[in-house]
DNA sequence: TGATATACTATTTTT
DNA sequence: TAGTATATCA
């Protein structure tokens, strides 16, 4: 809280702020803004909605806002609401008000994501939840102010919902549940209700109630259209499932949306605390928020007014997720008055790269519609375009590419390599700092050259170009040198392979490793989610809370002590009929020797030991990082993975001394595991450089000067699944996601596609991206080889001079838009629905494809070269290979061996 | 109870 | 195909 108390801050907000906000001296921070920027900063009254396309410095802009609000005096750090998406958006901006102000503002409180806002929010209310869950309202809201809707008479109230009124509520001390407990949870009510976990499967349970809560549906306000989910069952499964949350003191991550709005409606006096409270709102990723986020901004804001939004309609990707892009679109009719502002300035992207971004976003017929505009006169690079045979053949060519464009493994180009040079400003500071005068700009890139100490940066060319556009008669030539030093070479760190789906990984980091390239896999499975992390915080969680009795199930049996299935429900059973928690029936399972030999000396030992853990907890005797390592240490769980032979424990233990080291930060485990369960970032960043793979959601908000996009086939990327679901708003966003991949490329942007890949053991043959007929023409080099889809297998490993090696050269493109093939393409493409069935696609038997052949027939595959047929199974051949052996082949992708040569694919 | 065999399913995942 | 979850057996 940084040392306000709620008084003082209401106080505070109470008396009215000196008009020295209004004395306009020189505020420096605010110079290298543009003017849509700096509209957007200015604008300090009222609400704001910045629309800020792809690199057009909208964290700059909003960063900067804050700035402006503290230094002129508008507000205090206490007083400004700012909230982010993830942990890294939002330490960033912290990093950079800190930079804009210099050191001295203090921390700003409210700074923070939904989640950690939320969370201290309901902390402070949790009582307020779990009281007279159903009584108070039987309407239902209509968040988007269509009125309310009367609940529908038929609808009898849950069960669960009206049952909370005997006093049940929850507590502020409250645990936050991840994912994995909330399933196992909902494991244990479906076996409870006797319903077949088989066809009604818990994950499908959760991601319904997930649904509802983004939604900020409580129980008791589930519309009637919905009331045939889950068989039928699943208002009442979410009740019952509400209902044991809070007898278990916890919530899960929706609940904390979806309570602190339901706090704010059924308290006036709470909600009107904070709305004069919270003065100024600023809300980044505007466009990613569900209706709770949305819900409780509009609360909030309410008050002052004075909001301001930051998003981007095209860059939307997480609709499946529960966001609503329609929140950016009405935010002028929610907030009448609203200044809009656009920031369309792009200084990140080439023209042409820029240009076909744009070309491609423009098929959506949903959006707001902006023009990302760039003053570079240098068009750059066209996007590139390349065909492979398979999955395969397309993470090699990438691997060959990187290795091209790798600078590092030329030293004499690491030796030019030189970070410090980065931009001009940063040798500005270092001048400043060592004590040398300052330097024209003229004067910086001449000695960068002179020195060798040249940085291939987009920043470095600008640089050259503003010169150039000075008319200085020497930036021609270096202009042209800076190209030259910079055609394809880059720092692994700044090279980037965007995949639409994380199996599409694989293939790059097994080429990766038999190649030694070092990569680096963004994403992946979080720290804190991993097992052994999740274990040992168990193991913690009981120390500090012996009632948990999702922890105590956990570890009861892990490592192993002889306790399974029916000894833990004899303990269940024992804890329920006492009304005790699960350690307590422990305990009385042990005295009473309901268990037998093996087991009931284990749990002995282990319920001691957890009194022991509480009593030192309490005692606060040792550091609670000497604490933690006894735990593990006692609890034989560290002796469990010094013990496990298999080649992933050493990495385990690895991780469990980190978790360790994490508590350092902390002053005690209970604050520990309040915080740590909202930062779910995977801190663990290796040195070294590296190539980055991730997914393209992971990669939004990121940028690197060149992007690989490989998997751009029809079925994969725009994906089938999302089409099937979502028609053409599905569509549409997967178009969003293709948006937000090539905006990523600051240089060079490679998009490439394979003929065929193996789906699920299955080969499978698609059609290239119907994104990549969007492209327009005039921006995009194709480096495929006209061979690939007339001459067949082989085309794909043409000599590097055939494929393009001049990204300059233009010849190839109009050739291999009017060859055979391409044309093919395009036929074949004009057949495409927008939601083609996924049987239609998958399941299609091609009998005649089988008919065509019998036992012992001669056949060529194309990537397994002559066979002979052995047998024949449904659609399939199985056919011994000459060289790759017996294989399982779907019969459409084999000819005979005599008709080898006119192979269409 | 614990280890092995079989069956099943398979995007994207900020907190 | 491969990874996981459940079924079965020792």
């Amino acid at each position: 809280m940084s040392g306000f108390t709620e008084d003082e801050a209401f106080e505070a907000a109470a008396v009215p702020l000196s008009q020295r906000a209004m004395a306009q001296h020189h505020m420096p921070y605010l110079d290298g803004l543009n003017p849509a920027q700096r509209e957007a900063v200015e604008t300090l009254q009222g609400p704001v909605l910045m629309l800020a396309g792809a690199g057009t410095g909208k964290t700059k802009a909003l960063t900067t806002r804050i700035a402006h609000l503290l230094a002129t005096g508008t507000a205090r750090p206490h007083e400004i609401l700012a909230v982010t998406f993830t942990n890294k958006a939002a330490r960033e901006m912290k990093q950079r008000i800190g930079g804009l102000m210099g050191e001295a503002v203090e921390g700003m409180p409210w700074l923070g994501t939904f989640h950690a806002v939320c969370v201290k929010l309901l902390r402070r209310h949790a009582e307020l939840i779990g009281e007279n869950v159903s009584a108070l309202d039987q309407i239902i809201e209509d968040p988007y102010d269509k009125g309310p809707v009367p609940r529908p008479p038929n609808q009898s109230l849950p069960k669960g919902a009206s049952a909370a009124n005997n006093g049940l509520h929850l507590k502020s001390n409250f645990t936050i549940l991840d994912t994995d407990d909330q399933i196992r949870l909902l494991k244990q009510l479906l076996a409870a209700s006797n319903i077949d976990e088989k066809r009604w499967p818990a994950r499908m349970l959760s991601g319904i109630i997930d649904g509802w809560k983004n939604k900020a549906w409580t129980p008791d306000n589930v519309p009637v259209a919905e009331s045939s989910a889950f068989d039928g069952k699943g208002v009442d499964l979410y009740a019952a499932y509400q209902r044991r949350l809070l007898e278990l003191n916890a919530v899960d991550f929706g609940d904390i949306l979806l309570h602190v709005v339901t706090i704010f409606q059924k308290h006036p006096d709470v909600l009107e605390q904070y709305q004069r409270w919270f003065r100024y709102i600023l809300v980044d990723e505007y466009q990613d928020t569900n209706v709770s986020q949305y819900l409780w901004l509009r609360l909030l804001a309410q008050g002052h007014k004075n909001i301001c939004c930051v998003g981007d309609d095209d860059q939307s990707i997480y609709g499946w997720r529960g966001a609503e892009v329609g929140n950016i679109l009405r935010f002028e009719k929610d907030f009448p008055g609203a200044h809009v502002v656009r920031l369309e300035e792009n200084y990140r992207s080439t023209p042409h790269i820029l240009a076909a971004a744009s070309g491609l976003i423009a098929n959506n017929k949903n959006r707001l519609g902006k023009t990302l505009k760039t003053s570079q006169k240098d068009q750059g690079y066209r996007v590139r375009l390349m065909g492979e045979w398979d999955g395969d053949a397309e993470a090699r060519w990438v691997g060959e590419k990187i290795e091209d464009h790798w600078a590092g493994r030329s030293e004499e180009a690491k030796n030019r390599f030189n970070p410090r040079l980065k931009n001009f400003g940063q040798e500005l500071d270092r001048r400043a700092k060592a004590g040398l005068g300052p330097i024209s700009e003229h004067d910086y890139i001449k000695q960068a050259f002179e020195t060798g100490e040249v940085y291939r940066n987009l920043k470095t060319l600008n640089l050259v170009r503003a010169l150039l556009k000075k008319n200085d008669p020497s930036s021609e030539n270096m202009l042209g040198a800076v190209k030259d030093y910079r055609v394809n070479k880059f720092g692994l760190d700044e090279i980037a392979i965007l995949v639409r789906a994380s199996h599409q990984m694989r293939a790059f980091e097994d080429r990766f490793l038999s190649i030694g390239l070092p990569y680096r896999v963004i994403g992946g499975p979080r720290f804190y989610e991993r097992m052994e992390i999740r274990d040992a915080m168990a193991y913690f969680r009981l120390a500090v809370s012996p009632t948990d009795d999702l922890a105590f199930e956990r570890i009861v049996n892990t490592p192993k002590r002889g306790l399974g299935d029916k000894a833990q429900q004899t303990i269940q059973r024992t804890a329920r009929s006492n009304g005790v928690s699960l350690l307590e029936g422990a305990r009385l399972c042990c005295q009473g020797k309901l268990l037998g030999g093996k087991g009931l000396k284990e749990l002995t030992i282990l319920v001691d030991s957890v009194d022991r853990w509480t009593a030192q907890v309490r005692a606060e005797a040792d550091t609670h990082v000497e604490l933690a390592e006894m735990i593990l240490d006692e609890s034989g769980y560290t002796t469990f993975w010094q013990n496990d032979k298999t080649p992933e424990a050493p990495g385990r233990l690895e991780n469990l001394k980190e978790l360790v080291k994490a508590l350092e930060n902390f002053d005690n485990l209970q604050g520990f595991l309040e915080h740590v369960s909202l930062i779910m970032d995977n801190e663990t960043e290796e040195a070294g450089e590296k190539v980055s793979i991730m997914t393209l959601h992971a990669a939004k908000g990121l940028e690197f000067p060149a992007v690989f996009l490989p998997g751009w086939e029809d079925g994969l990327f725009p994906s089938q699944r999302s089409m099937d679901e979502s028609g053409l708003q599905g569509l549409e966003e997967e178009r969003r996601l293709a948006y937000v991949g090539i905006t990523r490329a600051e240089e060079i942007c490679t998009i490439s596609f394979a003929a065929n890949r193996r789906v699920y053991g299955q080969w499978q043959s698609a059609m290239p991206s119907r994104f990549i007929d969007e492209l327009p023409p005039d921006h995009v080099e194709v480096l495929t080889p006209p061979g690939l889809y007339g001459g067949g297998y082989g085309a794909a490993a043409a000599p590097a001079s055939a494929v393009g090696s001049d990204l300059h050269d233009k010849a190839h493109k109009a050739d291999v838009y009017n060859s055979p093939g391409w044309k093919r393409l395009q036929a074949r493409s004009g057949q495409r629905g927008v939601s083609q069935p996924a049987e239609a696609r998958n399941m299609t038997i091609d009998l005649d494809a089988v008919s065509a052949f019998t036992e012992g027939d001669r056949v060529f595959h194309q990537k397994f070269g002559y066979g002979e047929v052995m047998g024949i199974e449904g659609d399939k051949l199985e056919i011994e290979f000459d060289k790759a052996g017996a294989k399982h082949v779907v019969a459409r992708f084999v000819v005979s061996a005599d008709q080898a040569d006119d192979v269409p694919f």
